[in-house]
DNA sequence: AAATAATGTTAGAGAAGCCTAAATTTATGT
DNA sequence: ACATAAATTTAGGCTTCTCTAACATTATTT
């Protein structure tokens, strides 16, 4: 209702919606899966967002024929709507296991990651991502050396991003000098287990526990410290 | 001046730049690399934005100390905005070298994807998709064959998707049923060359030449025909 | 069936970013 | 030097997206 005649489906062209219309729509969208109803409360909730932005955004997108309620009541996509939402949440999904999957970031991470690339990429580049996922998932199934060795790499990072109660294992000090001397003196060697036991109040110093023992270190100095994290990610899929 | 004490280097948290002016930072940075003097007319050329929004923007970025000019005259970067601007650029760069190294889109794509994504990467992405990159490079250096395993998966592409004067060779006809005996009995089939003679002028049909013959296809038929382009990309490094 | 609470909408305002049209300033050519 | 051209800024307007405060409706209690 709104447009009088023909091609309400075909004329699929002009659907170029902003980022956070796409992002109303797929919160639409994931939340109407998980209940019975949409309400304005809920998206608000979910997107940390006011209700009258809410209203607002809803207005916007039921303009553009993508969304349905009536005064006060429900929320629900259209076929347009739902199909838009789809997409999005596709990209978002294979986005995610690119960031998680391939990349090893924390799942966490990497939706949030996603959900802020998802807007702008083109679909070439979905297509090449998407084909570099499924590409590394079938290598790592069967094992190849490569994605160990790559793994390897991906999981590396400074101890001093490490957040408390962590665990990780050195891989290397990377620092020359004195500094060098005395981490290595104090027992940070390679394939030694560390601990993060507290963060002081201002992230500096950090509290390690490396063999038992009880270590205090600067930031600084922990930067320089590679380790690989472990434990963690107990592979949730 | 403007700030009236201390700290003005160090004060350097609340450096959060919307996508836009952090390209503005980039062109500003990548003009005076290239000219002795970067004008208003050459930032509104360089990003196709009209003279009266650049002026406007500029406005807001010096207010932020990231650029320093006077009125009517040349513009230039702070020392904190030339290093924004920097780091702008490696991102940039180096996921170019993603798009285009890695997941094999040409350059001009690999370039537009980079600086649409440069500003919604957070840094732990950025330094794993920097390892990957380099990861990848190595690998491709030394010819492991997964890297061209990959690569022939990633420069698949549907023969709809070629441009006028393209050659690209069969890799497989994914579709079932009388239209692939059809297409097969045509001749397309593994390893035959092909070449777009011209599309029509609302893109359907295409004109193809194959084994020496011309060949019309519906756009929709040569959706099914894989292959893989050739020729192209003259590995301008 | 009120009264109260929860939810939703309206009104109004502000920041970013874009535009066009109209000054204003600087550069250039004769 | 002065007229003209080019570049820049100002003024004013528009869209999107956010917010708070106030009002309206719907749901829940008592
Ligand atoms: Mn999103
Ligand atoms: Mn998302
Ligand atoms: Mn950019
Ligand atoms: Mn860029």
């Amino acid at each position: 209702m709104k447009h009088s005649s023909v091609q309400e489906t075909v004329e699929f062209i002009g659907t170029e919606l902003s980022a956070t219309l796409e992002d109303y729509l797929e919160c639409v969208a994931m939340l109407a899966a998980g209940q019975r109803v949409v309400r304005v409360k809920d998206i608000a909730k979910s997107l940390g967002i006011t209700m009258p932005s809410v209203s607002a955004a809803i207005v916007r997108l039921r303009e553009k024929g993508l969304i349905d309620s009536e005064k006060y009541g429900y929320i629900e996509l259209t076929p347009q709507g739902a199909a838009l939402a789809e997409r999005v949440c596709r990209k978002h999904s294979f986005l995610a296991d690119f960031f998680h999957g391939v990349l090893r970031m924390d799942r966490k991470s990497a939706n949030s990651e996603a959900c802020r690339l998802e807007h702008h990429l083109s679909p070439e580049a979905c297509r090449q991502i998407y084909r570099l996922v499924e590409f590394h998932r079938d290598q790592a199934q069967s094992e190849t050396p490569w994605t160990g060795e790559l793994r390897e790499i991906l999981d590396e990072k400074p101890l001093s991003e490490l957040k408390e109660g962590d665990r990780a294992v050195i891989r290397r000090v990377a620092v020359e000098g004195a500094l060098r001397k005395r981490l290595v003196e104090m027992g940070f060697r390679k394939g030694e287990k560390v601990r993060v036991v507290r963060y002081a109040p201002l992230r500096n110093p950090l509290e390690l526990e490396l063999k038992g023992y009880h270590i205090s270190l600067r930031v600084e100095e922990a930067r320089g410290i590679i380790v690989r994290q472990v434990g963690d990610e107990p592979e949730e899929e």
